[in-house]
DNA sequence: CGTAGATTTGAACGTCCTCAAGTCGAGTGG
DNA sequence: CCACTCGACTTGAGGACGTTCAAATCTACG
């Protein structure tokens, strides 16, 4: 069986080459996923990936757009790599205000919030049909005490999750409308081109309300910033679908250049 | 040699009564130290914190006020445990914003910010003269891999740093300058409580300025408001002498029960 | 005891929010 | 195939909240 994720061109055109695995609980091999180089096992040799084939990854599961892999409160028992598809994580309070924490993309981990409390303190939510890779946590920490780089790569994890947040923080504490949009708009290009898609034509895969609580706006503020930047020449809009033309234009009013 | 901390009680009062161990390289036991059941050490058992006196903690090193522990860009080799004092930790952007993270006092971690790019991603500056223990990562990693109480407690620490700042995220967002101030006092009251402080007599360590920052606002707001919760009969501000009356008021404001 | 830095307070301004109406597009059923 | 409907998005006008600029006051530290 080959569990390696599909290439990621193909990956919006073509579902349907996924054979149905939802209920799989045959192991999942790592070392053939050609997400390894920016997902957990990144930085494991051969030798390594092979020690974990089959062991960290105990599952895959299927998560329909709209719905939710874990929500605030549910047990924590696993951590999860996206597979494919989007995902966007959200805390509220007690009394119902609502926050967007960060939007998931292929390789990246979801669930350490709830390593703490052993409860997750956040939503997790699929944006479109997505497949996630579950991580059983006890059995992450056993493996990860047997290969060192395991270890030390879930760490770099777990760090550059707080680092990302400090970032957020900066965004929203200091930062006005069009700075936090364009941020928002690079951090996204520069994340999908790693993953091999184009850093200029951007399907969002999440509504204006989505990206209004991710940057601490309304999603009026947010509509009107994405007009504004098209008549400025820096995008094009059309809903959901972004061409950007000048993400120079986008760095500069991110660092201020223009007041 | 007796290495726990001072009481809690004392530690304003007279800071005289440390011998001067700066240089000191001899180990430091975890075992003695009074804030054990909220540090690193938190749920091991005896025989467990034995195993890593003198291991885990290689030096204690002390910061004066104003001073960084660490610099952004500085290399990463430790992570820090707050023994005595206070510190703040904030980010900056490549074009001079300025973002506090967070404030940390006796028992809390500093430091994982360089865990993922091997180099810090934060100043820590103390506010008040302090004392850290330092804690070598490759030996903290080392230790984890032979004490899963270790691993487990190391791991949570982590996480709660992710879910603190996706907090702040949600206090940036979504509130308004009384709310955020008000969450942020009663953050500030019931850290101090779990260490023995008063809830209602807090000396603030912080400046206007740090307030405001951490809080994304300006510091002319941050006084503001405190005057209007003095005008409110919520507490007494006299500089950075607080006396809280009302916390439950203050509650309320945080969960919008207040306009 | 003096000075630099921190804090408070006031007044005018600007950004973003609120409320509201209108547009657009995808999915549905006639 | 087209009209219908619902949700998402856009755009406008007015107002609120926080900022900016400025000056006065206070204190803590040297």
């Amino acid at each position: 069986m080959n569990s390696a994720a599909p290439n990621a061109a193909v990956l919006r055109m073509d579902q349907s080459i996924f054979r149905p695995i939802h209920l799989a609980s045959c192991a999942v091999a790592c070392s053939h996923c050609n997400l390894r180089e920016i997902c957990l096992p990144l930085g494991l040799t051969p030798a390594e990936l092979e020690q974990i084939d089959g062991r960290l990854v105990s599952t895959r599961r299927k998560v329909a757009r709209g719905e939710a892999l874990y929500r605030a409160g549910d047990r924590f028992e696993s951590v999860y790599a996206v597979w494919t598809g989007f995902f966007k994580t959200s805390v509220a309070s007690t009394d119902g205000r609502d926050q967007v924490t960060g939007f998931q993309m292929g390789g990246e981990l979801m669930g350490m919030d709830g390593i703490g409390a052993r409860r997750h303190e956040v939503d997790a939510v699929a944006l479109e049909d997505s497949q996630v890779c579950v991580i059983p946590f006890e059995e992450l920490e056993a493996l990860s005490r047997q290969v060192p780089s395991l270890q030390q790569q879930f760490h770099r994890v777990l760090s550059q999750e707080t680092v990302r947040s400090y970032g957020a923080m900066l965004l929203l504490g200091s930062m006005h409308a069009e700075e936090r949009l364009a941020a928002f708009l690079l951090n996204l290009t520069h994340r999908l081109s790693a993953r091999g898609f184009s850093a200029s034509s951007v399907v969002l895969r999440m509504s204006r309300a989505d990206i209004g609580s991710f940057l601490g706006l309304k999603l009026e503020t947010v509509s009107r910033t994405f007009s504004k930047f098209q008549a400025n020449g820096l995008l094009f809009v059309q809903h959901r679908q972004i061409r950007i033309t000048d993400p120079v234009g986008l760095q500069q009013i991110v660092d201020g250049v223009t007041s």
